[in-house]
DNA sequence: TTACTTGGTGTAAAGTATGCACAAAGTCAG
DNA sequence: CTGACTTTGTGCATACTTTACACCAAGTAA
């Protein structure tokens, strides 16, 4: 170590992690109510400090897990955030993350970091102050997942195994915060291979049941090998 | 900072930049040589510690300032790589940068963490190890160009602010690594309005002397203002 | 049995992307 | 000065993709 300068470790590294999920037809995010300075009592992202001995991806896999029990969760490292003076208490550069969870299956868990912890709709969110720049850094991730929808198929992590065209459908609408045309929706879903009908019915609904399908993804992997670009 | 622990201020968090160029129909990267342990004798990306007072940005620039005397230079961050054994003398995590400039204006500084800078053809690259875990880097950072250039008009960066379609259909096929049908690109390229024919020629070539054309990037950003969205 | 709600389906027209070959404009060598 | 050489610049026909659009079907509830 005794090339390095003492000076450039007076920087604190930390993770926060933007967590989606999905409910009637709102895309939701859990944030944290603040219980300490700075910035007690606002919204705020759930984060946390990087340990020595951890790799990045695996902070921000620890931070979801433990405020949610989840494991194995889509994750995706969005950009890294470090301006100067945005933390009160020091230099701290955080890595932003973003995850994708079903959210209907599991509650949330208080945690050392988070005394309170809730699903928020996205849109309420719109005009609310977080703390920090946990706005810039939401906006940046909600932008990262505008993009990655439409070229990757991860659209499925916020949706129950087993789901409906409709569903899906609204999911898409949410993120892309655009409306899309029911058939021509249908048509291109359908013909990529990998949307499997179940030849099962929704039940308990006052209206025409959906069908239900899932999305199986061997079959995605195998076409991806063989040269397919998805693209919604 | 009472509430952090000490711990938390173990991690040295540095910048590494991928410097892309083009010339000759190649694109090329500019490396340092390392002299100085560890990895001493390879090839690695310039990089350096984020100064306590400074922006993640600006150590980008900073170190790309130094290198090359270039300012306002094309800047993109990508990802942080942050593996807990990648520098063996400590934890130290980096954000990784790529930048564009033109590379025949201007020479290559060597400095305080360069002893010998060179332009290095990408293609040599490909078998060749980079100290660290540069070369993982070098490719997250040319993938993410790859995507970028398809998205945004970003080449120009690359090319002198006069260029021929020729010239700008090889700076395509390499960073796309894909052969384009030259009457096609053309015809893309033209429909965008803001790369406009200069009614120059080239001169002092043994041919039939190309049209110049430059990219007028306030007509582009009128464009997009009015919800063109760039697409190769 | 009727009203209500949501599900599920096809076609035509417009626009976009692709594949392809030859004359034009200059330099250079003899 | 002419012919060979090199690279530029151009258009059309076809396949493919995207878009716009409306009505019957299947179930529940009153």
């Amino acid at each position: 170590m005794a090339e390095f300068s003492q000076d450039f470790f007076k920087t604190a590294v930390t993770v926060d992690n933007v967590i989606f999920g999905f409910d009637e037809s709102d895309l939701k995010v859990l944030l944290i109510k603040r219980g300490t300075e700075p910035y007690t009592g606002l919204w705020a992202l759930p984060g946390d400090f990087i340990y020595a001995q951890e790799n990045i991806d695996a902070a921000a896999a620890r931070i979801l897990h433990e405020l949610t029990g989840l494991e194995k969760v889509y994750l995706e490292q969005v950009r890294t955030f470090g301006a100067v003076g945005r933390h009160p208490l020091g230099r701290v550069i955080t890595v932003a993350y973003f995850s994708l969870v079903k959210t209907n299956r599991h509650d949330v868990h208080a945690s050392s970091f988070a005394q309170k912890a809730e699903w928020v709709n996205l849109s309420e969110l719109r005009h609310v102050a977080l703390a920090f720049d946990h706005d810039e850094i939401l906006e940046a991730c909600f932008n990262a997942l505008k993009q990655r929808v439409r070229v990757r198929p991860i659209g499925f992590e916020l949706l129950p195994p087993k789901f409906t065209l409709t569903e899906l459908q609204h999911l898409y609408e949410a993120i892309l915060e655009a409306e899309l045309d029911k058939r021509n929706f249908r048509k291109k879903i359908l013909s990529m291979d990998f949307i499997v009908d179940l030849n099962e019915s929704q039940e308990g609904v006052a209206h025409r049941p959906a069908r239900l399908y899932e999305f199986d993804k061997s079959k995605y992997e195998k076409f991806v090998s063989e040269g397919f670009n998805f693209e919604l």
